[in-house]
DNA sequence: GTAACGCGTAAATGATGGCTTACGCGACCA
DNA sequence: TGGTCGCGTAAGCCATCATTTACGCGTTAC
């Protein structure tokens, strides 16, 4: 289901990462999502679709609304792709890398 | 130096990352990294100069030549940028996201 | 029923970005 | 001193994409 090759590209856009990191926080409506961000709602609604698509997120209707939430399954399949990626640096890179944050 | 925040976008774009990922195997020059991709020399050296202002590869000449290598304080710096990011997430999806890959 | 609300989607637009070809510059070699 | 090699960069093209406006559909409230 998940693509986590593409989440590269879909989490390079500041708005849709923005968006993102506000569902980690709390599960939210697409008009609530819009009220505090600098687009339009349907611009909300289109990357809520890129990012249910690349496995990111769920939604379900409540009413008039749509809750749209983080899918911690394709979560996680990101983050298995992302630690592949770290693991092959830090074959060489260890040392650099592994430093306190 | 190295603007950490862009990594997103940087690594975003697929023939980028794969130039980056080949040079955490070893540094190469250009025409070495463009004669194992589908894209032509220049191509090449437009990414790597992405990459190169974004702190993730250094390079030196070598005369005719010149070797590109990633950087390993722009690596870090990257690094710590998406450890802010899964900590966040890890927060909320602690137990989902932690599960062996 | 009818009005208002929340949402998705189509269409159009402007901007961004990756790619190629063409060119010019410095470094090596005969 | 020519000629070749490796490279960076400018110019232009084309595709992608983020965004907005306009519209239509389902849901709730009166």
């Amino acid at each position: 289901m998940a693509y986590a090759t593409n989440c590269w590209a879909v989490l390079a856009d500041p708005t849709r990462r923005t968006i993102f990191e506000r569902l980690i926080e709390h599960p939210s409506a697409v008009s609530e999502l819009a009220r505090g961000l600098p687009v339009s709602r349907p611009a909300v609604s289109q990357h809520l679709k890129v990012l249910k698509d690349a496995g990111l997120v769920i939604d379900r209707p409540a009413g008039k609304q749509r809750i749209y939430q983080v899918d911690p399954e394709g979560l996680a399949a990101f983050r298995a792709e992302l630690d592949r990626f770290w693991s092959k640096t830090l074959a060489t890179y260890k040392t650099v890398v592994e430093q306190p944050t």
